[in-house]
DNA sequence: ATATTCCCCTGGAAGC
DNA sequence: TGCTTCCAGGGGAATA
């Protein structure tokens, strides 16, 4: 579930907890998330190191520790971040719990474990770990732009809405924000990328950059799951025009068109027959 | 190489 | 009420 702007939430609420912080000892309450977690390497990692930085990279979050010892984080569809006193009882879901000096419980939780915790050393204190080098340029990043996506899609059937998607593209939009954004900028999800004109590129770069900043400002959206580390639900669901939408009176054109779903790779497609071309 | 399909897993909602 | 089916924001492996 969480994309992008959930994950950006997720990661400035988590800072003020954990810069700075000294990590007593990790457990680890689930045998495996989306890969297999190794408690021992993980303690290995953690123990006794304090936390130099937070911050994320698509929709994963990169902690830096000492000496360039590393976690790669990645919330999946369900995974929760909660800072609380180390004597709250253990949450259903909780899957990985670092304790924190000052007597903290830092814990992910995630019902459907599809989450990531990995181990990683970094190249250099500040840059990417190479487990993240596949991925593709950030939206918010001024090396996005039209030209970029002219590039990306040239060539390409995928349907555009299927490219804005793909990590190794783009790095952080996903099912949601990619139906907004084709919303936003006039583009029929299904069309084919490499049939894009400059304009339309220029155009769904712009209204990809939007969406997104607009809904970082929100919080992020919550469909049932997302909540940030203090358990708060994202504001930002009431701006969604297309998504969930299905049956819906378009609210750009009017009662006259309907939102349509479609399924496009596997994955629920929102988008105004009017509005979009 | 490129583009779908399937699968990992749990829980909530909808249908009968 | 209770059982069954479908669906879900991600990502990667396995297929055509």
């Amino acid at each position: 579930m969480p994309e992008l702007p959930e994950v950006e939430t997720v990661c400035r609420a988590l800072r003020p907890h954990l810069l700075g912080a000294r990590i007593r000892d990790v457990a680890v309450h689930a045998p495996k998330l989306r890969r297999r977690l190794d408690p021992e390497a993980l303690r290995r990692a953690c123990a006794g190191r304090t936390v130099r930085d937070l911050r994320r990279r698509a929709k994963y979050l990169v902690l830096e520790l000492d000496d360039r010892h590393a976690l790669i984080l990645h919330l999946g569809m369900t995974g929760e971040f909660r800072v609380v006193p180390e004597e709250t009882p253990l949450e259903k879901h909780a899957r990985v719990v670092w304790t924190l000096d000052g007597g903290r419980s830092w814990r992910f939780l995630d019902p459907r474990m599809f989450g990531e915790v990995t181990v990683c050393r970094l190249p250099a204190a500040g840059a990417d770990p190479a487990e993240l080098g596949r991925l593709g340029v950030e939206p918010l990043s001024p090396a996005f732009s039209g030209d970029i996506l002219w590039t990306l899609t040239r060539g390409r059937q995928t349907p555009v809405k299927t490219l804005l998607m793909q990590q190794q593209h783009l790095a952080g939009v996903g099912n949601i924000y990619a139906s907004e954004a084709c919303f936003r900028a006039g583009i029929r999800p299904q069309r084919p990328a490499g049939r894009l004109t400059r304009a339309g590129c220029a155009r769904l770069a712009a209204e990809v950059r939007t969406v997104l900043s607009e809904a970082i400002r929100a919080g992020g959206t919550t469909i049932s799951d997302f909540r940030s580390v203090d358990g708060s639900e994202g504001r930002f669901n009431a701006n969604l025009q297309a998504y969930g939408r299905d049956g819906e009176p378009c609210r750009r054109c009017g009662a006259a068109h309907r939102i349509r779903r479609l399924v496009l790779a596997g994955r629920s497609t929102f988008y105004c027959p009017h509005c979009q071309t």
